[in-house]
DNA sequence: TAATACACATACGCTGCGTATGTCAATAGG
DNA sequence: CCTATTGACATACGCAGCGTATGTGTATTA
């Protein structure tokens, strides 16, 4: 601890700073959460802050892309368990709709990010999710499994169908049949992909 | 005009209110908008607002159940006109992508509104464009022309991807190709759920 | 006609963001 | 080794905006 470059430093207040911040947008929402409280969480002061990330808005972007990095991770990861393509997407889809339960997720990257930092597509993260599920769509064209749709049109519909179908999960009472159901949908929606 | 009844009175008062949100919540976005400007634009001041509204939140509940009132008559209209129910569904798949790219339509109901008044299951209005997807279904289930899908979830799915598809589109630089890409995916990914 | 309720305006306090300024440690240069 | 400068962060300030408490005039009720 004693032996640390100065970048390694700021690159821990950064860290303490976006954890502190991620624990304070998924309770209270990002318009609620407070800055010097957030702040004050990490040890810290918004001077801090306003230092690393310019702005309250810098700090979401810089919480959304963690988090929406690492459900891609996650997506990347399942979809490797599974032997053909097709049931890779599926399992990808699923993943993002079982991810998307815990709050910490909806509120920030599903709810908070799209409002108030705009299309995901024009993230500086430029949305690992959806890059990641068109990449593999993108492989199904090519080997005739799909029709040959706009990979970026295909990729967005089936998102945003995982997105809103785990927002409806989250909110039902009983989550676990829900998700069954929200998965079945999610399953025969998506063959309407495939060629007959 | 000077006989007008108390009540009349008052639900003119919200009216203008109401429609003075939708212009302040359209450009500026719901946090960034004012409610001193907004109830000064109205003629009024914030006082009316609290007292015929709550609170800020409460006033883009009243605005969003508006619009999404509005949209969803629109998607009634338009599936009235083809004749088979399966095209009707399509036909309102489209209308909420089109309606979609209405820059108020947008800040307002898919961005602002579930990002502060939740999910839009739990909102007064119910969300009506949900509703009007959910008796679509449950008659092409009925009709034996769709599979047999929970109709929550696959109306959830469907506007969840139309939505998404609405904010690709109007983010796009050449928005009429898009759109075309767009529509095209959806009516692919709604096939899946007609029964092969 | 006096009294009460109601629709809305005015006034106040508090929270919270952004910025301008200050401070201290770390590197750079002689 | 000593000084100068940069950079990371803290402190201090101003201002906007929300919510509430209180005031005011008008319409209903008795």
């Amino acid at each position: 601890m004693a032996s640390m470059t100065r970048s390694e430093m700021m690159e821990q207040t950064r860290a303490k700073l976006i954890a502190a911040a991620r624990r304070a947008f998924a309770e209270k929402g990002f318009a609620a959460a407070s800055m010097d409280d957030l702040t004050a969480a990490a040890g810290l002061t918004r001077g801090a802050l306003y230092h690393n990330f310019g702005d309250k808005k810098g700090l979401l972007a810089a919480v959304v892309a963690q988090v929406d990095g690492e459900i891609a991770a996650r997506a990347r990861e399942a979809s490797r368990h599974v032997e053909c393509a097709w049931e890779a997407l599926l399992a990808e889809g699923v993943v993002y709709i079982e991810l998307s339960l815990e709050p910490e997720v909806q509120r920030i990257v599903l709810l908070d990010g799209p409002a108030f930092l705009g299309d995901p597509s024009h993230w500086p993260s430029q949305s690992a999710c959806l890059e990641e599920t068109k990449s593999v769509l993108a492989k199904l064209i090519d080997d005739g499994i799909v029709k040959k749709v706009d990979v970026e049109a295909a990729a967005r519909l089936l998102n945003g169908a995982a997105l809103n179908a785990a927002l409806w999960v989250s909110a039902s009472d009983k989550p676990e049949e829900t998700l069954a159901g929200a998965i079945e949908a999610f399953t025969a929606l998506a063959s309407g992909l495939l060629v007959e």
